[in-house]
DNA sequence: AAGCTGACTATGG
DNA sequence: GCCATAGCCAGCT
């Protein structure tokens, strides 16, 4: 299902800057719901992808940064939230609905 | 080859 | 809202 990482990619470089989504939206608006766990490790073999995957702007359903330590630096991810205008409180987006992004609504499947 | 792992989520108490 | 369990399935050992 190589396939499937590439339409995560897809995905993942949709999202537009300040703006996040969940694991599960992503995996809901592929088809593959309850699949989740799949969108986490596209993105750990997002380095493998040829253009750069905006990682950081996929967080768990509770806007926790629970990929922080797969980044280059622990803090990474939460710098590059912040440098888009995403209040980061510890691990967790600040009102973190308001910026959520959700795929399956947002590329006209309403 | 068989089992374990995990950047998750939904559900029940 | 928090804790425990269970389903999920591709990749790794």
């Amino acid at each position: 299902m190589g396939d499937f990482f590439s339409k995560v990619y897809e995905v993942v470089k949709q999202i537009p800057p300040g703006r996040v989504t969940s694991y599960g939206a992503i995996a809901k608006y592929l088809g593959t719901a309850g699949s989740a766990r799949m969108v986490g490790w596209a993105m750990n073999a997002s380095h493998s992808h040829n253009r750069f995957v905006p990682a950081h702007r996929v967080v768990n359903r509770s806007g926790l940064l629970t990929g922080k330590n797969h980044f280059d630096a622990p803090n990474a991810m939460k710098e590059l939230l912040e440098n888009e205008g995403i209040k980061v409180k510890g691990d967790q987006i600040v009102n973190f609905k308001n910026h959520f992004w959700d795929p399956a609504k947002e590329l006209g499947m309403d």
